[in-house]
Parts: C-alpha cells; structure tokens; sequence
DNA sequence: ATTTATGCAACTTTCGAAAGTTGCTTGACA
DNA sequence: TGTCAAGCAACTTTCGAAAGTTGCATAAAT
C-alpha cells in the first residue's frame, strides 16, 4: 500500500492540482492548521514556495490565492506545452535506448488500459483521475530521454498548470474517449517507430485543440463538492439592524 | 536617481544573478542578517520562494545553496532560451504593432550604443554590467509581444539561469565584441523587417554556439572579490594539538 | 589501530506571541 | 443623505526563543 502524503507542502500542491481549492481561492494558513496538523507558520512557508513555482499567487499583506485560471491561461500552458513535447520527443527519440522504450510501453499500455475501461464502461468519471496519472506518466515518460533536467522541470511545471484548469473546467479533464486513446495511440506508435515527423504530427494532433481552445467548449458536468472537513472562519458580524 | 532594493528577496535574487553567491554556496539565514537588515526567519522565506524558483536548493535538515551550475547545466539553460526565443519571436512578429516596434528599437539602440562603447574602448569589463541588462532588456522585448504571459514568465526563469551561469564562468558574461553586436543587429534588423524566417535564422545563430559550448571554451578572467562586509561564522574549534 | 559510541556545537525547523496592515462598520459632522 | 474619520476585527507579517537534527570531535571499546 503507498502512503498519503503527510508533508504540509506535499498536501496543498496536490490539493491545488486536484481542485481541493479553486481558482483564486484564499488559502488562509490558520483555518488549515486542523487539517493539515501543523501550525500556520509551516503552512505559511509550503504556500511560500508554491507561489515560487507559480501555483499561488501571494501578494503583501494579501495573503495567499489559488492562481486564477481562464481559458486563456489554459490556452497558453497548452501552448507551452506543445512547444516542450515537440522539441523534447524529438530530443528524446534521438537519445532513445532500449530501456527507454520498455519504460515508454509499461507506461503506454497503463494508459491505454485506463482508457479502455473508460470507454468500455461508459463510466468515465470512475476512472478519470487515475486516467491524468497515467496521462502525466506516459507523456513525461515520452520525453524523460531528452538529456535536459531543465527542460523536464518547466515541463513539468507547464503540465500540471495545464491540469489544474482541465481537472477544474474541463469535461473528465479533457479526456475525449475514442479519440484521444486514438491520439495516445498514434503518439506511442510513431516513438517506437523512432519515426520523428509522426510523431511531431501526432503530438500536434494532440494538443493543438486545446491550445485552440475547441475542447473547452463543452458544457461542463454537474461537479459534486469535494469540500473536507475543514475549521471555517468565523460568520462574518452582522450589521445591526 | 533610482533606489537600492530593501527587500531581502529582491537583494537575495540579484545577488544569487550577478554572482554574489557561488555555485553551490551555502547561504545561512542567521550571517545574512546584518548584511540584509532583518531577522533569519525573513531571510528563510525569501530563500523558500527562491527555491521554488529554482535559484535555489533547499534540502530538508540542509538548509540553503545557490543552485550548482555546471557547463552541462549552461547548455540545457541555452538550449531553453533557444526554443522559447524561436517559437515566441514568431508570435511576436505577428503581433507585433507600432508601440512594440518602438519599444524594440529603443532597446535595440541601448544595446547597440553600449557594445560599441565596449568595443571602442576595449574596456568590455567596465561596461559589461550594464550590457547584461541591456541584452536582457533587447531580448526580452523582442518576446514582449508574443501574447503568453505564462511563456514570458517561464522564458525570464531560463534567462536568469544562463546569466548566472554566464557571470559566474564566461569571459565578458558572454559578450563577444564584434561578433555580438553583428548578431544583435542580425536579429533587430530581420525583426523590424517581419522577416519571420531570417529572425529565427538570426536568433539560432546568436545562441547556438552556446548552446553547444563552443563559446564557454575561453579562459576566464582573473576575477576580483566581490565580498561586501558580512559577519563571517565564528571560526572552527581547533583540534586539540 | 580501527571501529563504535557519546558529547557538543552549529545550524535548521517549528512554534506561538507580538506587531503591523487592511478594509469593514459605525458614528460624527456637513 | 453623503462623506469622512475613528474603531475594530480579521488577518498577515515579523520576531525571537525552544526544540530538533546533523556532523564532527573526542572518548571508549574491540
């Protein structure tokens, strides 16, 4: 069995990509220290570094927000990262060695797997977050034999940017059924091929609908709550009447 | 007459560029705070948002380094420039509207005076300083109409990594004389053109020799010490004799 | 002579309280 | 009624001390 996280920092970035708390949302270290068992001043330095990395905005004596996104945030991390896996899969299936590919297929086949029940089920829902894990894996495995630590890191930075809109506004985070299993699918086929101009293809295919913004216009699902127990701030005082 | 920064994050963060602190050195919250007027506990949180920048390297029960740089690190740093710079210099020509072109020949011209300074006097290291910020300043505004906040963002993060690199181990911070200002102008002269083609052309040609080392190869200049006062630790114990 | 324990100094991290800031609410004054 | 200022509650930020950790120096054991 793997274990919850129970680093303070670890919690909130994972909160923060999971819609634990949404958009623009403040972060009030003291109404969090029940939950996250550790005082304010801890907290108050994990939102420090997150705002670092850009997942919160922070601004003096203002405190602490979840960063706001639109569609046109999303629009530009889609963009990002289409620039970083088209130069980086490039990268990657140049340097491409035979373990390397086994890590791609482990991780090809988990996702098409996922995707398969998905489908099959007709109960997307179900399987939707384990789905972006194993989306993450597959696309950052395809690129893990680039040779750049750093481009992996803004990467990666970029991704879960773009995942925290879909998890919050789009459709099963924008898994799109048939067709992006089709489009994993193309991907995978043209990596193990070493075939770089497919591959480029089939990653544009990809993402250049989000990056256009064509899959955000589906209406959104009815999203149940996903508040936790949680200390409130105290009911504002009345105005007397 | 501008004005020093006060803030200890803003003093950490350009010290950490222009060499302050070495690759690699320990930054300790409790000698800094004489230097930078305020109590460790400030001092930690501006070093945890500059971890989460990735200036900095923070490991738990380690404390604070300055991010280790290396010839390989450099690369991957120019290498990030490289394809940021070509993909948002394309969108920026397309944008690009009168009040940009301005922006860009102001910069241009700044950075063109400078270097012909640097180079008639033959004294680059009087003015190489301020040649950085111009460069930076020239750059970044040919990017600036890109319409990607989020790619801007993430493109000032790879540029502050190939200057730290550059002021720490490259001769002039990487200015080649002649040769420079002839890429500069390559790429001024293609961009006000809307010459999308020869922009890119220009740009690869002014980073691609970094990006494959072949300008980190010169001997570095004796350096002066940049050491301002600071409470030193208290010296080891000796060993008993 | 080497390995293994113990002590200790130098930090690092956490804590909770004090000081400072912001923006509402309310009451005084035009 | 409108506006302006004082008061206040809710936070945010800073502080300095307490607790915890690490790694070296020295001492003890094999």
């Amino acid at each position: 069995m793997g274990h919850q996280p129970t680093d303070p920092y670890d919690i909130l970035r994972s909160g923060l990509i999971w819609g634990r708390w949404k958009s623009g949302e403040r972060l009030i270290p003291q109404y969090l220290t029940a939950e996250l068992g550790c005082t304010s001043s801890v907290l108050r330095e994990a939102l420090i570094r997150l705002a670092g990395e850009g997942l919160i905005i922070s601004e003096k004596n203002q405190g602490f927000r979840a960063i706001t996104h639109s569609p046109e945030t999303f629009r530009q991390a889609a963009h990002l990262r289409l620039v970083f896996e088209v130069e980086a899969s490039q990268m990657s299936l140049k340097n491409a060695d035979f373990e390397w590919e086994l890590s791609l297929s482990a991780a090809y086949q988990k996702l098409a797997h996922v995707e398969k029940q998905m489908i099959e089920t007709g109960n997307a829902e179900k399987y939707v977050r384990h789905w972006s894990l194993q989306d993450w894996e597959f696309h950052s495995t395809l690129l893990s034999a680039c040779g750049s630590d750093l481009l992996l890191k803004t990467y990666k930075s970029a991704f879960d940017t773009f995942r925290m809109y879909a998890v919050s506004s789009i459709p099963n985070y924008g898994f799109g059924g048939e067709i992006t299993a089709q489009e994993h699918r193309a991907i995978y086929e043209a990596a193990i091929k070493h075939d770089i101009a497919a591959c480029i293809k089939a990653i544009e295919t990809h993402l250049v609908l989000y990056k256009d913004g064509n899959r955000t216009n589906e209406p959104l699902p009815a999203k149940s709550s996903l508040q936790a127990a949680k200390k409130s701030p105290p009911p504002k005082k009345k105005k007397k009447i």
